[in-house]
RNA sequence: GCCGAGGUGGCGGAACUGGUAGACGCGUCGGACUCAAAAUCCGGUGAGCCUUAAAACUCGUGAGGGUUCGAUUCCCUCCCUCGGCACCA
């Protein structure tokens, strides 16, 4: 007899002896060469503990790295903790605990799920955002990007919660509400700090050439960018000392341009208002704008207004005079503040030219042939077509249009090519506690200076009172200002801003590569080995956050001369989210959470992983299932009870080749990352096995070697119940023989004009004669064929198809 | 509105470069074990038609069309779901 399969008993044992042994430790003799960096995403510790998305991330990782090293390759496998933020802020306003206490309470936890999971993380090298020793390198990179010119100040409109009562990255506001508290995002004016990401714009754009990540990701953040090749075309306007500058991507189109419309806060306007003869109006109208609140300019919708100046613009094309007016549908911090509008083929400009009644010009037509006057919405023409009523343009096709008229534009020197993007300089500025101080101070007259390199870290105090005002919880901290004076002059201050947590996790990658180098955020050799990341897990709704700013640091490290690479992540997947057994996502709201450890507790780790792995493909938004995770823990019990086939004498050649094609396939999936068709491919083995009288032992063990990255405390306790001394988890993959697993016998489908009529069985290989001949020889294929079929269809091994 | 991903049994999902649709698991039905239940084990299970049963046949991968000997897979049109962006000129 057995023993029953305890699986509290079994992972308890193992994680103690694995823990002993240090069995998940970083090789040394790893190389450039034969290294493999896994990186899971940088976690939130939050208070409620481990999530079954975590677990699903976490188990992917592990049997990819388990795999790995099996493999030969010298694993990197690490964990770490993005542990300021405001979630731990707000429970601190609340109830009244130190952020640090709650962080450092949900981190334990978190730890403990993990590794009773069973992932083989190095915990030497675990590192935590809000520990004085990483933030230290925080603000050095903050200082970094200051003495490159790359982080500045400057007063803005900038998005504000009132809710966390801070200022929010363009990142952070999700359909005008801040991300986090779901309250509506206004706008203020404040100074702020900023990073020059926009500097970085084109390479952060091309780039994406070079790594291997899902191609919807890529375009997003292409997307995000928002490069648009365009120019920016000047127009004299008679009566003003000043030309007026507008910024096209479709200038082919200017030939039908019949006003110019201004944002009501851009330069030109602003600028000019005085000299406007409808100076009056156009005030007013500014005014009325600028009361306007999100949520009225929401409600309006894409209503078009907009009122005359009173000046009007030169088309040098063709000489005409086009009105300027001022009108909010323009934004002032999108290219020039100030359009062209051709109503005839663009549908914004063709609404405001009816609600101005400005005039209405076709100068494309498209592949309908329609050259009619325009005189509706749907008619606006916007896609490809051939220019008309333009002159030296007419009958090119858009796009040769666009290359000439800009080459006669920029050579009549009244045009400028331009490259336009949407992304927007990275407000870095919180005025929240928990977080790195920005390690700047300013003097008598308010100018900042960066602290001295020596001086870092700038440590958080703890004398803080919590209470949002507006103002940084640091500006009531005595601590905190404690020494400025000394150290750097009379009157000096502290910044008392915090710095935005994407900074945190913008560099953390580097920390595990040396986390406890005091002398540089990860030494040079350690950067050159173990860069860059082989293989990146994380959600998809850090694609135009964490994914950008990171390669932005790259970037910034790589110009700086720190580094030789300058993409951090070869290979990035996303994993889906998990939703409740209702369909709906897991909220204590619909009480439809479910806890890791509640799973670990009822089926164990091992059920767990491969439970996760085997509900979909990892990137699926799929549901749990209880009763589906205890099919799996059948499927262990299965495995477990099989012990006692084991034969050290028993031969059997259909084992051997069973095991061998699944020693093929588990690893391929592994490789295409299809967990849940290697998961399949392992209880369908099972079940093979089941049914048998006795199990070789060699197979019996190459079994449990490829089920080890799975479930790795159960094979571990089989393992080595079965005799061996050492952990499974130092074995090496299984080699397949491919002699073995080529068929000899095929069923092959007879089809009668393309219907499957029949099945015969052949050898692999068997030609169309034979085959033909076997097929014809069918009672039920004789019923369809009589005599010889007018054609036949045959693809070896696969199918013959009888035409009749 | 625009962009992206995707629609396969009662459910989660399989299916190589076009070649036996529905692997594996769940659920369900029937059986074994049991005084009984749970657990466990064995067998059936896309729909329809017919039926005591079996065989056979027909239909089936969101809808409609096309290419092909053959389409879940390729092409066109449309519908729906999810995700992203949202006056970006």
């Amino acid at each position: 007899m057995i023993e029953k399969y305890d699986h509290i008993k079994i992972e308890e044992k193992w994680s103690q002896i694995w823990e002993k042994d240090n069995i998940y430790c970083t090789p040394d003799d790893a190389t450039s060469e034969n290294k493999y960096y896994i990186l899971p995403q940088l976690p939130y510790p939050s208070g409620s503990g481990l999530h079954v998305g975590h677990a699903e991330v976490y188990s992917a990782c592990d049997i990819f790295a388990r795999y790995k090293r099996m493999k030969g390759k010298k694993v990197l496998q690490v964990i770490g903790w993005d542990a300021f933020g405001l979630p731990a802020e707000n429970y601190a306003i609340k109830n009244n605990v130190y952020p640090k206490v709650t962080t450092n309470d949900a981190i334990d936890n978190f730890r403990y799920q993990i590794k009773r999971m069973g992932v083989s993380v190095d915990w030497d090298r675990e590192v935590g955002s809000h520990s004085p020793e990483y933030y230290k390198w925080t603000q050095w990179f903050f200082l970094l990007m200051y003495k490159r010119g790359l982080a500045y100040r400057k007063e803005q409109q900038v998005n504000w919660c009132p809710g966390c009562k801070t200022v929010l990255a363009n990142e952070q506001v999700v359909d005008g509400c801040c991300e986090r508290s779901g309250d509506k995002v206004e706008q203020k004016m404040m100074e702020q700090w900023y990073l020059k990401i926009t500097e970085y714009a084109d390479r952060l754009y091309d780039d994406l050439d070079k790594v291997d990540w899902p191609e919807e990701t890529i375009k997003r953040q292409r997307d995000w960018i928002g490069r648009s090749e365009g120019i920016n075309i000047s127009y004299e306007v008679p009566g003003l000392d000043e030309k007026i500058k507008v910024f096209t991507t479709r200038p082919d189109t200017n030939f039908g341009a019949t006003f110019i419309v201004c944002a009501p806060d851009s330069d030109f306007i602003i600028r000019n208002v005085e000299k406007f003869s409808e100076k009056e109006k156009v005030r007013k109208y500014m005014k009325s704008v600028k009361n306007k609140t999100e949520l009225e300019r929401m409600q309006e919708g894409k209503k078009k207004t907009g009122v005359f100046t009173g000046l009007y613009a030169l088309n040098m094309l063709n000489n005409k005079r086009i009105p300027i007016y001022v009108g909010d549908f323009v934004l002032a911090s999108v290219g020039t503040g100030n359009v062209v509008g051709v109503p005839g083929h663009d549908k914004r400009d063709f609404e405001f030219a009816k609600a101005v009644g400005a005039e209405i010009v076709r100068v494309v037509v498209g592949s309908d042939g329609d050259k009619s006057e325009i005189t509706d919405v749907k008619k606006v023409q916007e896609a490809e077509g051939t220019m008309i009523n333009s002159d030296f343009l007419d009958g090119l096709n858009i796009n040769e249009a666009t290359g000439k008229i800009m080459d006669y534009l920029v050579e009549k020197g009244w045009g400028e090519r331009i490259t336009n993007y949407k992304l927007r300089d990275w407000s870095v500025s919180r005025q929240r506690f928990w977080g790195a101080p920005i390690p700047m101070v300013f003097d008598q007259e308010g100018k900042p200076h960066p602290v001295p390199e020596k001086d870092l870290p700038v440590l958080l105090p703890d004398d803080v009172d919590f209470i949002p005002t507006g103002q940084s919880p640091l500006t009531y901290s005595k601590d905190f200002q404690t020494g400025v004076e000394k150290k750097y002059g009379e009157s000096w201050r502290r910044e008392v801003d915090t710095l935005d947590t994407f900074l945190c996790s913008s560099w953390y990658y580097y920390r595990y590569l040396d986390p406890r180098n005091d002398q540089a955020f990860a030494s040079k050799e350690a950067l050159e080995k173990w860069m860059p990341v082989d293989f990146y897990i994380g959600g998809p709704e850090h694609v135009t956050g964490h994914l950008l700013y990171s390669r932005f640091f790259t970037k910034v490290l790589y110009d700086a001369g720190y580094i030789t690479f300058d993409e951090p992540f070869a290979v990035h997947r996303h994993q889906g989210t998990i939703l409740g057994e209702d369909n709906r996502k897991m909220s204590k709201r619909w009480g439809n959470v479910i806890n890791p450890t509640d799973v670990m507790d009822r089926n164990g780790a091992d059920t767990l992983r491969i439970y996760e792995m085997f509900m979909g493909p990892l990137s699926d938004t799929k549901p749990w299932n209880t009763k589906g995770e205890k099919g799996v823990h059948k499927f262990l019990l299965k495995v477990w009870n099989l012990q006692k086939k084991v034969s050290e004498s028993f031969e059997s050649r259909e084992q051997e080749i069973e095991i061998n094609k699944l020693i093929k396939k588990v690893g391929e999936d592994i490789e295409d990352l299809s967990f849940n068709t290697a998961v399949a491919k392992s209880m369908e083995f099972t079940n093979f096995l089941v049914v048998e009288k006795e199990v070789k032992k060699s197979v019996w063990e190459r079994f449990l070697k490829i089920l080890s990255p799975f479930a790795p405390y159960m094979t571990e306790e089989l393992w080595q119940k079965g005799g061996n001394s050492d952990s499974i988890h130092k074995e090496q993959w299984p080699e397949y023989d491919k002699k073995l697993i080529i068929e000899e016998k095929i069923i092959m489908a007879v089809q009668v004009n393309g219907k499957v009529r029949d099945k015969i069985e052949i050898s692999a290989g068997e030609g169309q004669a034979s085959v033909q001949k076997k097929a014809l020889a069918q009672e039920r294929i004789k019923k369809y064929v009589e005599g010889e079929p007018k054609k036949v269809i045959f693809v070896k091994d696969k199918i013959i198809n009888l035409i009749v």
